[in-house]
RNA sequence: CGCGGGGUGGAGCAGUCCGGUAGCUCGUCGGGCUCAUAACCCGAAGGUCGGAGGUUCAAAUCCUCCCCCCGCAACCA
């Protein structure tokens, strides 16, 4: 059986899940589902980064040692994404001992093999930013945050040397396109490479400036400096499964990640997976940003988005739709509110909603729910099965391609073409005449068949609406996606479907409660 | 010589890699229907795809030059 592997990053436990971390979900789970419908077996990743001079500060300005802050902080996440009802099947921490063991060993590998050296680091070191800054950060000499010059600092420190892999990583991404995706990401990284700025890897920190973090083996003077922590986590989560779960999943690994950290997992991670004599992921796909565009009129959503207040408000369907249908993968987007409303009740509740519920509508009033036999196919019949052929092919494609919205945007033309057929067909006319009844019911039969497909076409996409669309009908939906779309054979004559339903409510901005923060929008 | 992203009908965006009908959502105007969540359907107005040049039978799409906007601050996806 094929498999698929998908990560997310491991988020830093320094703020609450927010609408970037949610995205990254989203696109993840998305991934996984679509690689469930393709037959394949999956594995979710995603976690958070616990260690660090940031989480140790933020513990001690509670009063709490850093334990105890990460105890308080990881479970937020996890119940945010439990909320959501993303389908993580590991959730690491990097407190957690594996982890830390895994760490560890790997250290002492990479370590033993002469690819960790000890050398005198000299740099210019801010108090503010708790960093080393470089040369070109300065700003007339002075830090640009803190408007002072740092101090000239001379540490010892291990490296990791990460140049000896350069060659290789650089021959690897020319050599397969998709490794790094978009491609703007990997001009990026090649780039960067052949720019030739980049060294070797401080991985070290000594315990006098930092405690909070993972002991190296060789040297219990100092802690882990995050990547070798972080990065390691896409294997220790699976290696908590045990050792077959990592032979079978690692080799189909594909981290999702936003464009901010293209640097430590295009370049740092792949010299780290080469040192440990590790196959490299499969593919790295990175996505853009959020901008929060100026709402027109912020009335309920304020101006921070929360996404688990906008999932209890309108569903987390209506949040993953407009997630994966606004932003073209790669890109950034805005997030507004208008938008927002705007794309829910267009597409949600009057294209799809309303057809849904028109369908079952008739079909109960007309036929008290019970399925009626097709009958010969006419034009407009032909031109229906092939909006929903078409979308039955393309839609799967555009989603293995990560377009997303066009994916979407896909079966949408074919949502529009049913809504069309209601009207050309007329059924709503046809059921008043005895002699035309058959046709309505052959129709509607039909158009159940296009709920079908529709439920089929939008698991990974919206999974409570698809089910409760085949709920609805009251059929099952394949484990897989079947090889051709059976058009026609999905209802046997007498079957019977549930009363009409509304799938997704029309918001109506006016009858929210306004937030606090933006009762006085004008 | 900084790096990167972008400039497409009134608004917001796809399409650009692999040239060949300029597409989507909203908005506007007119009409239709009444099954449906005042939803749905049809029609119309509205774009020389930032500018100039080039390649081509053909360019939003490829090449060159230019103009304008945004990010490259912290934390972070």
């Amino acid at each position: 059986m094929s498999r698929f592997y998908v990560t997310t990053p491991i988020y830093y436990i320094n703020a609450e899940p927010h609408l970037g971390h949610t995205y990254t979900m989203v696109v993840a789970d998305t991934l996984a589902r679509l690689a469930r419908a393709l037959g394949k077996e999956t594995f979710l990743v995603t976690g958070t980064d616990e260690h660090g001079d940031k989480i140790a500060s933020m513990a001690a300005s509670c009063g709490e040692d850093p334990k105890a802050f990460a105890d308080r902080m990881s479970p937020l996440f996890q119940q945010a994404w439990q909320e959501c009802g993303f389908r993580v099947d590991q959730f690491v921490r990097t407190t957690d001992p594996r982890h830390e063991a895994l760490v560890q060993e790997f250290l002492q590998r990479v370590y033993d093999r002469g690819d960790i050296y000890f050398s005198r680091y000299s740099g210019l070191y801010c108090t503010g930013c708790e960093r080393f800054l470089t040369e070109k950060e300065l700003v007339n000499g002075n830090c640009p945050d803190h408007q002072r010059p740092p101090e000239a600092v001379e540490e010892d420190n291990y490296f990791f040397r990460m140049t000896r892999y350069l060659d290789r990583l650089q021959a690897e991404l020319e050599r397969n396109p998709d490794l790094v995706w978009p491609e703007r990401y990997r001009n990026e990284v090649l780039a960067m490479l052949a720019s030739g700025g980049i060294g070797d890897l401080c991985i070290s920190r000594p315990k006098s400036r930092l405690q909070w973090g993972i002991e190296l083996p060789f040297d219990r003077n100092y802690v882990c400096y995050v990547w070798f922590d972080a990065l390691i986590s896409y294997v220790s989560a699976l290696k908590m499964h045990g050792e077959e779960t990592f032979r079978q999943f690692w080799p189909e690994a594909h981290h999702v990640i936003g464009k901010d950290i293209v640097k430590p997992h295009a370049i740092f991670w792949p010299a780290m997976l080469m040192a440990l004599e590790l196959p490299l992921y499969r593919r790295l796909l990175v996505h853009g940003y959020w901008i929060r565009g100026e709402a027109k009129m912020s009335k309920s959503l304020g101006n921070v988005i929360r996404p688990l207040e906008m999932k209890r408000k309108f569903g987390i369907d209506a949040l993953r739709y407009f997630l994966l249908r606004e932003m073209a993968f790669g890109q950034d987007a805005n997030f507004n509110e208008d938008a927002f409303v705007t794309r829910v009740n267009a597409d949600l509740a009057n294209n799809l909603g309303n057809l849904v519920s028109r369908v079952l509508a008739m079909q109960h009033r007309y036929f008290h729910g019970e399925v009626q036999p097709l009958d010969r196919e006419s034009e407009d019949d032909r031109a229906l099965r092939a909006a929903f052929e078409r979308a039955f092919s393309e839609v799967p494609r555009l989603s293995q391609e990560l377009a997303f919205h066009r994916a979407l945007e896909a079966l949408w033309s074919a949502i529009d073409q049913a809504n069309k057929y209601v009207v050309i067909t007329a059924p709503f006319q046809l059921a008043r005449q005895a002699e035309q009844r058959a046709r309505a019911g052959a129709v509607l039969h039909r158009l159940l068949e296009a709920l079908y497909t529709i439920a089929l076409l939008l698991r990974w996409f919206l999974p409570e609406t698809s089910e409760r669309i085949a709920a609805l009908l009251n059929v099952e939906l394949p484990a897989t996606l079947p090889a051709s779309l059976g058009w026609g054979s999905h209802f046997s004559a007498g079957a019977r479907t549930q009363p009409s339903a509304v799938l997704f409510p029309r918001i109506d901005l006016s009858r929210e409660a306004p937030t606090a923060a933006a009762g006085a929008a004008s």
